[in-house]
RNA sequence: GGGCCGCUGGCGCAAUGGCAGCGCAUCGGACUUUUAAUCCGCGGGUUCUGGGUUCGAGUCCCAGGCGGCCCA
């Protein structure tokens, strides 16, 4: 009615946005008409009697041109609106599905369809009438009464393209969720991996628990923390970079199985692969060392697979993988030995290493321990061919100070990491449990913490008291979650998994 | 941190250095079985920001911002 009125200054002073704000004031426009005729443009509830895939389930054999007399109630955002003369026809989309409204200028009058007709792309509604299909055989409620549930004031992105700038799709995940399908189907596929982990860990009776994300150690990992400060104890506090150490304190208690999902926060560049807050999943296991902890690893995984896809079989870079084939076991220095020709061990001069790992592209620092230069060496000649799933083990005791010492070979620690398609997915060991060896591989941390490596760990005294009451024999496993999600989800980047991924901050 | 690529109406995309255009959406009109409805018509831009070169810059140059990919 009144569109005309915004050639003033105001409108053009407001700089670039003329376009958006004019849809905006026109649609808000349309609330405040509907409150002065003393309608509620944002009620406070609507029954439904079926979602839209319900409807589907129980109506979706009828044939072409099918009347009933079956009432129900429908409710969802309208994604399409077709107007055709004395008829409209919308598609209203749901959580998980889509129905079409049949809406007669005959049934509704011409009051409720001019009101019906003014309805924008993007609104939320809600539906009553009975059951239908088109001649064309379209499934549909012929509406007899409907109302707004909430006005969309801002204009929705193409309903054909959908949104495809990455950038906006992760800054405005609301907007992706609206029209991109397969952003709602990853994160669906997340939600069942989550609740299959939790359903196969009660049946191995293993206990959820949740322990402090403020941290005065961060521990358990190598990596560099988020520091924070506490108020009132005027302390200063780390978010934790892993789950580990609260969990093995609970083995110490006799809880005999944990495990927790949570999120960890590292302070370390974004990629593709990695966001500074994921989540993790660690469990711990009294009495088992790392091979049954391999086991359950498999079995987490092939029943998460099986869950979330219906399937063992997955696709890993192009490559058909059955889950339930055997995963290989191989020890980190076998693999890297045959990758290189040269027999490898930890025990070999430092100098051999290091020219080795110069050989294959390492820029070896002089910190670097034998360990590390292993490490190095692996990643550079065998990490990418791992692509189907691979159990490597045996990781030298120099990058692993939480891990005991393999009893066949104190060079090494009895650890192994799960790689799947060139990328580590879960991390596992026999865990140390002797306090004075754990004091001294903590002293190994400090010092080299100390001499400038900013990701090694601290001596953690409370966490070696714990030790000193005891801790059984226990196998510990941490998986990736966001990775797995990856996985089972066919998607390259972990902002695909995560909702709201760590982002610059956007200029308004 | 380095290299390459991108940024144009709300969304998706065009434009040999020479009038900034198309599709969807919006707005007006027609249409009682459409379904990316169709048909007719009207609007809407500080081309990410700031400098520079040029008669003339979305385009070329410099700096910055945000993003993507690869590398470290």
């Amino acid at each position: 009615m009144s569109e005309h009125i915004e050639n003033d200054d105001s409108e053009a002073s407001d700089g670039g946005h003329s376009v958006l704000e004019a849809e905006r004031s026109k649609r808000y426009a349309k609330i405040d008409e509907m409150r002065s005729a003393g309608l509620e443009p944002y009620p406070y509830r609507f029954d439904r009697s079926h979602t839209l895939s319900d409807l589907r389930a129980a109506f979706g054999d009828l044939e072409a041109g099918t009347e009933t007399e079956q009432q129900v109630s429908v409710a969802g955002r309208a994604m399409l609106i077709r107007e055709q003369g004395k008829l409209i026809f919308a598609t209203l989309k749901d959580r998980d599905g889509e129905i079409q409204l049949f809406v007669s200028k005959a049934i509704v009058g011409d009051e409720a369809f001019a009101e019906f007709g003014a309805l924008d792309l993007g609104d939320w509604v809600g539906a009553e009438g009975t059951v239908m299909t088109t001649r064309k055989g379209e499934l549909s409620v012929k509406v007899e009464r409907f109302v707004l549930l909430s006005k969309a004031v801002r204009p929705m992105p193409d309903k054909w393209k959908g949104l495809t700038d990455v950038d906006t799709r992760f800054r405005q995940r609301y907007a992706d969720l609206i029209v991109n399908d397969e952003a709602r189907r990853t994160f669906r596929v997340r939600h069942e991996m989550i609740s299959s982990f939790r359903r196969t860990l009660a049946e191995m009776s293993f206990i959820e628990v949740e322990t402090p994300v403020l941290h005065v150690e961060a521990g358990g990992a190598h990596a560099r923390p988020f520091i924070t400060h506490h108020n009132a104890l005027d302390m200063q506090m780390y978010l934790r970079i892993a789950l580990e150490l609260h969990l093995k304190r609970l083995i110490v208690g006799g809880m005999e199985r944990v495990y927790e999902i949570g999120r960890v926060f590292r302070n370390e560049g974004l990629s593709p692969r990695h966001n500074p807050e994921f989540t993790m999943m660690e469990l711990y296991q009294a009495y088992g060392d790392y091979s049954e902890v391999m086991n359950i690893t498999e079995e987490l995984i092939r029943r998460a697979a099986t869950d979330c896809l219906g399937t063992t079989v997955v696709d890993i870079n192009g490559t058909e993988c059955d889950l339930t084939d055997p995963w290989p076991r191989h020890r980190m220095i076998d693999l890297v030995a045959r990758a290189t020709g040269v027999d490898i061990h930890p025990s070999m001069p430092l100098v051999k290493l290091a020219a080795l790992a110069e050989e294959h592209g390492s820029k070896p620092e002089p910190h670097w321990n034998a360990g590390k230069l292993i490490d190095e060496l692996f990643a550079a000649t065998v990490e990418q061919s791992l692509v189907r799933p691979t159990f490597v083990t045996g990781h030298p005791v120099d990058i692993s100070p939480l891990a005991r010492r393999d009893r066949n070979d104190p060079y090494l620690t009895e650890r192994f990491e799960l790689f799947v398609g060139g990328r580590e997915l879960a991390n596992g060991y026999s865990e140390l449990n002797d306090p004075r060896e754990q004091r001294m591989r903590f002293e190994e941390e400090q010092s080299a913490k100390e001499s400038g490596n900013l990701e090694a760990g601290t001596v953690d005294e409370d966490y070696l008291r714990a030790l000193e009451y005891g801790m059984p024999p226990t196998g510990g496993l941490g998986i990736g979650m966001d990775r797995l999600a990856m996985l089972l989800s066919g998607v390259h980047s972990i902002r695909e998994v995560i909702l709201f991924p760590t982002l610059r901050l956007e200029q308004f």
